[in-house]
DNA sequence: CAGTGGTCTAGACCACCGG
DNA sequence: CGGTGGTCTAGACCACTGT
């Protein structure tokens, strides 16, 4: 006997992927509300418990998000609570702040291996670079450099990430139409040089948590690496494993 | 108009509490399968539909293993799946590999402040501490130590940890019968201090990853505290934001 | 009040597993 | 083959939101 692939996908599946096809193409926006269950049913040719199933996975994913007597929209980065799902930081006495972002510096670049690797690009393909501190009550906490690729983030400049209030996820998705959906961060303890040392106000060879990230939007494709260096002098970084 | 407390609770929350009354009194036990759909329809009076609802959310919790064709089964730390989701270790290159673990010490002591506060216990109220070392490949990466309640870990020495093959939250499961089901870990970078640096085989003051957990059992009641060095020079710590 | 998502039911049928 | 979980439907009713 042969092992089959599984090639059998519940009709709830296919009805997913229709409304990802409608939310990647840009016809249901962020914050907006998707057309209710029962206009989806008749759309889709379904039954609402169908449609029921696809957002249920939908909303467990994190792309669409239900208010009860409402609707459902789609989840948007400028949504404060979705801020706390990608900076982990938490001061170690004290409430969670928003870390505010000081843009260093912004500029074109050719792919090296690793960015071309990890963005899943041809080597020397361009890329822009940003370089931030994000600080605490006029501290700074972190620095890092985020690589982009060029192709999709054409007119970013550092003036746009000046002028831009709030997170910066908040600005692709706005501005480039580009949605972080999921990210896989490497955690490992460095030393910091003293190019670093100096930025974050430290003692050179202190201790710092290195956060190196990668995120992906539709289709697992990634769209974002960036290294950061967190100060964890008074901040920690905060995992719940379930 | 006042605003009243959320008083509803839908059906399948009442029967989830009562699904999960069967699983903290040992009714269904760690690995083996519970009654049937059908059957727990007709114990509880409710449609089989009621009983999904309450099961896929146990089973979102971790609590319940479905199997389509053979049956619902209760989570087990024996199950080398659990492995990974409460140390998220990885060699930089390589497979993901169980680290071996080589218990130090093991010992009887009151519960200081920080202790008492983290495991919600009595200042000096009686614990119980292990010192480990994890290795991969006989080379030194983790050490840490485990803080217990001694009410609850009362037999516990270090014998049962070295004859132990397999985690050591399946030995707290099959031994003493407390099920670790989910956790809080705060990371920082720090500096490796002499003697850890000699039982790492790092140089004095290299920086480490500190890992803080606090585990916790049915009723988020908190039954560990532990606090682990990782030597992050040839693994790193993966954390998956979604 | 109307419209939304949320709950609950009952029944039919499908995919998977093991004997 | 029988038993399990998984899917799909149709309909009734409830809880929440805004007008």
């Amino acid at each position: 006997m042969v092992n089959l692939p599984p090639t059998f996908s519940p009709l709830y599946r296919q009805i997913k992927s229709l409304m990802i096809q409608a939310l990647e193409s840009g016809e249901w926006r962020p914050g907006q509300a998707i057309p209710s269950e029962q206009e989806l049913a008749v759309r889709f040719q379904v039954s609402q418990g169908t449609v029921r199933k696809a957002i249920d996975e939908l909303a467990a994913d994190n792309l669409l998000v239900r208010r009860q007597g409402k609707g459902t929209f789609v989840a948007s980065h400028a949504d404060p609570r979705a801020l706390f799902r990608f900076l982990r930081l938490t001061p170690l006495s004290g409430e969670i702040v928003a870390l505010k972002s000081e843009p260093l510096d912004c500029w074109r670049a050719k792919a090296g291996q690793e960015a071309a690797r990890n963005l899943s690009i041809e080597l020397s393909a361009p890329i822009i670079i940003i370089r931030r501190v994000l600080k605490h009550e006029s501290k700074p906490i972190v620095v890092d450099e985020i690589y982009l690729p060029g192709e999709i983030f054409g007119g970013l400049n550092i003036e746009m990430l000046r002028d831009w209030q709030g997170s910066i996820y908040g600005l692709f998705e706005s501005r480039f139409g580009v949605r972080m959906l999921h990210a896989r961060e490497k955690l490992r303890a460095v030393s910091a040089d003293r190019s670093v040392a100096e930025t974050l106000g430290v003692a050179e060879g202190a201790p710092l948590l290195s956060v190196e990230r990668v995120a992906y939007t539709y289709g697992d494709k990634p769209v974002e690496w960036r290294r950061g260096l967190y100060s964890t002098a008074e901040h920690y970084y905060l995992n719940e494993l379930s």
